[in-house]
RNA sequence: GUCGGGGUGGCGAAAUUGGUAGACGCGCUACCUUGAGGAGGUAGUUCCCGUAAGGGAUUGGAGGUUCAAGUCCUCUCCCCGACACCA
């Protein structure tokens, strides 16, 4: 009977994580434990805690992967046990490379290899007791969603923030595809395959992200990111603010321009050199004996490449064009202008002025014997003063001799140079645009159709822009529009119109029809702003436009307006507008028929407009096509709205640009086809070009014969948006309402969702996904689609995890740890306690089984501890000094877990085990607490032990972090150092009645120890009371 | 070269505001226990001198501020990461 009870009792204390942990999934998953309450993604209690979602490669999750998912596994946890309305989803982004090369590799199609892969990762998911709600799982291959993206894709075409354009690019010959700036490294190599990148210029669609330059740049300022990453994001955005100096070269009259960053340099410039890709060489050297040098010179520095130029060993070489430029700085000299290898095509203009003062110039100066000046007395005529350090007194400097460089003083340059029409001020970055077109197959399909003969027959949009009155072409955000237009690729025009500030209707209408009757037609786009919304919509009955955009716009003018027209502006002004509206209706009706979709858009805070004008707007035009746009005025200089208005561009829908147009939505989603050949071509084009009946289409336009964009887009595409789709409410569209389009569908559901609180994962995404990101959130605020300017609010950097040895972990270094193994072994309980406890979860740590057994030991412990009957439910009184140390740990593990200092929270719970188990007396609530607290780390042992010992019957991770039981400690002494000519000597413990000056002083006087230091000498006390005592020996 | 992050025992690392440096864990040492296991317990463990009591040194190095510095300031060395003929 003995042996059998003491059999019993050791079956029961053993913790055999493998006997229960399987169980425990089964029952989380039976009760539906990690379910998302419906509202948590647009609670404003919510947490949204996401870890960058995976690549589900075919070797199953590594132990860096563990390390990233039980980190934010574990801030989910507390968070909900807190009572957030927590968000934590994961999914899987599959496109790309890295499946597509791996899929060749094992000749299969990775449409069928993608799936066997997730399940593998969902399993070891599952296995490590992740709580993700997998009801929100999906993949970036899945067609529901791609269908998303490339709707997406075409918003961000129709506004002109993506077009297609030949453009040089770096192209990885390995993996047959163009490349994007931020795929290639610094060597010059793809940053997936190490192959040296090459240059070749290929149809592309082209990203604008430098349009978001200056936005990416400020809104760093919001986020609480690492500093590091912050960092990288600046410099790789790379804002440099300087000046533009125009020079002209002697004897042909052709205007050059260079870029400086140091104004303070100019004076001392007396060469310019240009960069060998420059296509001005050209003119400079036609027909001259320098032709031929150059030429060859040329032809030498196309073959060096991008690898060999950052070599420490590049030599700076150069070749004489035989032309001057005269110096505006210096009047009479003549600079030579050179071509040198050092200067690069793709920085400042690619021409450069150059001075004694900087370490290349001097160099290339020193070797071709160009005569220099300088504009500081240098120590040492050998070596240049390096120009960037900006110090020194001015000498032969024009009117800024004599004074010391500093920043007013170049400023005071910057004017001067403006003044005196030397040069211009200028901005540039170092950001490029980013190219998306891939040559591969494993990647969205671009929705893009062209068509030829719709762009032979000039069907591309156009766009005619009317001011208003006292205004003109020039004015507001129209140059700026234009300009950014005409990049994408569309016509745009802006007459001023002939006396604008009284014309009536006939004289602004004949203007019109007759300088621009032809360019309007039936895919083109009419602006009207403020007053000029009049002249727009009487063009509008009179041609076949395809859009009508009115910004700002009056629609009416009656006599209490006309009088208020007059007191804002004159009478003449206020006839001619009445002329305008009044005395030539407007026939509403006609321009409806004319035009296939009128957009009328308002500031909230125009006050030029009067009230009714909104509401006599959505009486004549279909409600759903009148906006409001927060914080915007009358979208006019006079109101101060800024000059880049980009968010009107949202109202403006290219139909087609270059021949290119839009599948129509009700086709998307446009699906990868599925085909047994599928690796890339040598022909630059993406292998969907040689799949049969892939590529002929329809014209959406013209219905004629046309084909499809055969390239995908890059790998990074699915990612911009994931948490998102992830974060979508289910609310209203699934609730019954059918929503009529994909912008509805959009509106409903994922419009309104906020951004991710808690963003944890590897520094390598640094300038890649992380900047990608931010760039299409902003896209999409702009678009109104949703409503925040960055999508991570916190971003925490994971530390790699390398192997034992400290190197990386590879399969051929057979290092690897295979964390399904870890867990047959220890439980996952083990392997989540020791990859939070071993290191900062920033900081790199090497793999180690031995101290594994650390976290091990202490799961055991707890076991053993709570197994054991009679010290845990049967003792009724707690210590008070125990609980109060209770206390202490649960606020510390709770300010821990949400600072992502895990193995600090770690730590404290191993205190306070070792406390609990020298003196194990706490009642059965203030037992359960402590479980409560390490429930978050070891979800499995904890649950059992609280369903088992405790006999809960609803999960511990739905239970309430717990709170601090009041307790009366007396505290009746007080430890209190002493220091000795600020040297710790030791401890007093004193009643905490008797902590005055005086007291302590007598009773280190008292103290065996102590008192042989202070006895009979001079002091003085430094006294923080309570805290610490330093005897001062004088 | 520029920018960012670091440097604390044999090892991974702690340290609010400047206030007992080394919490917690690994490893190691001695002893105990056992079902002989990758087990458990107790005590010890920054280094040097000392049987001990005790003393001295100590947060990469040098200086400084302070009653008091891992923490603040100046200079300097080393490691890691990112960018780089960027005008």
């Amino acid at each position: 009977m003995i042996t059998n009870k003491i059999l019993f009792m050791e079956e029961k204390t053993k913790y055999n994580p493998s006997e229960f942990e399987s169980r425990m999934l089964a029952l989380w998953e039976k009760e539906k434990v990690y379910s998302t309450n419906p509202q948590s993604s647009i609670s404003n209690n919510k947490a949204y805690c996401l870890s960058m979602f995976p690549y589900p490669s075919g070797a199953g999750l590594h132990v860096g992967h563990v390390r990233i998912y039980t980190g934010t596994d574990v801030m989910a946890r507390y968070f909900k046990m807190s009572g957030k309305d927590v968000l934590h989803p994961m999914g899987w982004d599959a496109f790309g490379l890295p499946a597509e090369n791996a899929a060749i590799k094992a000749k299969k199609n990775p449409i069928d290899m993608v799936p066997g892969n997730i399940a593998n990762f969902k399993k070891q998911m599952n296995m490590l007791g992740l709580s993700y709600d997998w009801n929100k799982e999906f993949s970036t291959t899945d067609p529901s969603y791609y269908k998303w993206t490339q709707w997406l894709f075409i918003q961000f075409f129709k506004t002109g923030l993506l077009y297609k354009k030949n453009t040089p690019i770096h192209f990885c010959p390995k993996c047959k595809t163009g490349l994007a700036e931020e795929e290639v490294l610094a060597n010059g190599t793809h940053e997936r395959c190490g192959t040296v990148i090459e240059k070749k210029i290929l149809p592309q669609w082209i990203f604008r992200i430098t349009a978001y330059a200056e936005q990416l740049l400020s809104d760093l300022k919001l986020l609480d990111w690492p500093k590091g990453i912050l960092e990288m994001q600046r410099n790789w955005i790379g804002k440099k603010e300087g000046v533009i100096i125009k020079h002209t070269v002697k004897d042909l009259n052709i205007p050059i321009e260079t870029f400086s960053a140091y104004p303070a340099w100019l004076f001392a410039d007396t060469f310019i050199v240009i960069a060998p890709e420059h296509p001005l060489i050209k003119e400079l050297v036609k027909g001259t004996k320098h032709e031929k040098d150059t030429n060859e010179f040329i032809e030498e520095s196309r073959k060096i490449s991008s690898q060999d130029r950052t070599a420490d060993k590049f030599e700076k070489k150069g070749v004489f064009t035989g032309r001057y430029a005269q110096d505006p700085f210096n009047p009479g000299r003549e600079m030579p202008i050179w071509l040198a290898n050092f200067a690069l095509m793709d920085f400042g203009t690619g021409i450069i002025r150059c001075s004694a003062h900087d370490v290349r110039d001097f160099e290339f100066a020193i070797k071709y014997k160009i005569q220099l000046e300088e504009v500081v007395k240098r120590t040492d005529p050998k070596l240049p003063i390096n120009a960037h350090d900006n110090t020194g007194i001015l000498v032969h400097s024009g009117p800024f001799t004599g004074k010391a460089i500093n920043e007013v003083l170049i400023q005071d340059m910057k004017n001067w140079i403006v003044e005196q029409k030397i040069g211009r001020k200028e901005t540039t970055y170092h950001l490029r645009d980013w190219i998306f077109s891939r040559q591969r197959y494993w990647g969205e399909p671009i929705p893009m159709v062209h068509c030829d003969s719709c762009e032979k027959k000039g069907n591309n949009s156009n766009i005619l822009i009317i001011h208003g009155t006292w205004g003109s072409g020039e004015g507001n955000w129209f140059p700026w529009l234009r300009t950014y237009m005409n990049a994408a690729g569309v016509d745009t025009a802006s007459p001023t119109l002939p006396d604008a500030d009284h014309a009536k209707y006939d004289v602004r209408n004949q203007f019109l029809n007759n300088n621009f009757g032809e360019y309007l037609k039936s895919s083109s786009i009419i602006i009207g702003h403020s007053s000029g919304a009049g002249t727009a919509l009487h063009l509008a009955s009179q041609h076949k436009i395809d859009q009508l955009v009115l910004v700002a716009p009056v629609l009416k003018i009656n006599e209490e307006y006309k009088k208020s027209l007059a007191k804002s502006f004159d009478q003449k002004t206020a006839d001619a507008l009445y002329d305008l509206y009044n005395d030539h209706p407007i026939d509403w009706e006609l321009i409806k028929k004319n035009v296939r979709k009128i957009t009328v858009v308002y500031g909230e805070n125009d006050q030029y407009m009067p009230k009714d004008m909104r509401v006599f707007a959505e009486k004549v035009f279909e409600k759903e096509n009148v906006h409001m746009l927060k914080g915007k005025a009358h979208f006019s200089s006079s109101s101060n709205d800024a000059k880049e208005q980009f968010e009107l561009l949202q109202f403006i829908e290219n139909k087609m640009v270059g021949g290119w147009t839009m599948i129509e939505e009700n086709n998307l989603p446009l699906k990868l086809p599925y085909t047994s050949s599928y690796e890339p071509t040598d022909t630059g084009e993406s292998p969907l070009s040689t799949i049969e009946g892939f590529k002929e289409t329809i014209c959406p336009v013209c219905g004629g014969a046309a084909t499809r964009e055969t390239d995908t887009m890059p790998n990074w595409a699915g990612s911009c948006w994931y948490f998102i789709r992830f974060a979508q409410s289910v609310i209203p569209a699934e609730a019954g309402i059918q929503a009529k389009t994909m912008r509805e569908e959009w509106m409903a559901k994922m419009a309104h969702v906020p951004p991710v609180d808690w963003y944890l994962g590897g520094a390598e995404h640094a300038v890649l996904h992380l900047l990608y990101a931010r760039f299409w959130v902003k896209a999409l605020k702009d678009a109104s689609l949703i409503d925040y300017p960055e999508p991570f609010l916190r971003l925490r950097n994971v530390g790699m995890v390398l192997a034992e040895d400290h190197r990386k972990m590879s399969k051929s270094w057979g290092n690897t740890i295979n964390p399904d193994d870890v867990v047959a072994q220890y439980g996952a309980d083990t392997l989540r306690m020791y990859e939070m406890f071993m290191a900062p979860f920033n900081m790199e740590i090497a793999w180690s089984t031995a101290a594994l057994q650390g976290g091990h030991r202490f799961l055991k412990r707890v076991w053993a501890l709570y197994m054991s009957r009679e010290s845990i439910v049967d003792s009724r009184e707690s210590d008070p000094e125990l609980v109060n140390k209770l206390n202490k740990t649960i606020q510390k593990v709770g300010e821990d877990i949400s600072q992502t200092k895990f193995n600090t929270a770690i730590a404290a719970l191993m205190e306070f085990l070792n406390a609990y188990e020298a003196n194990p007396k706490l009642s059965t609530e203030e037992a359960k607490k402590f479980i409560q607290i390490i429930a978050p780390f070891a979800p499995f042992m904890t649950e059992k032990i609280w369903r088992d010992i405790f006999h809960e019957k609803t999960s511990i991770h739905l239970s309430h972090w717990p709170v601090q039981t009041k307790v009366s400690v007396k505290n009746t002494v007080v430890k209190l150092p002493i220091q000795i000519q600020g040297k710790f000597r030791g401890v007093l413990i004193l009643p905490t009645d008797a902590l005055d000056e005086k007291q302590v002083e007598v009773a280190v006087l008292k103290d065996e120890v102590l008192s042989k230091y202070v006895s009979g000498k001079q002091y003085k006390l430094i006294y923080v009371k309570g805290k610490i005592c330093n005897f001062v020996i004088q």
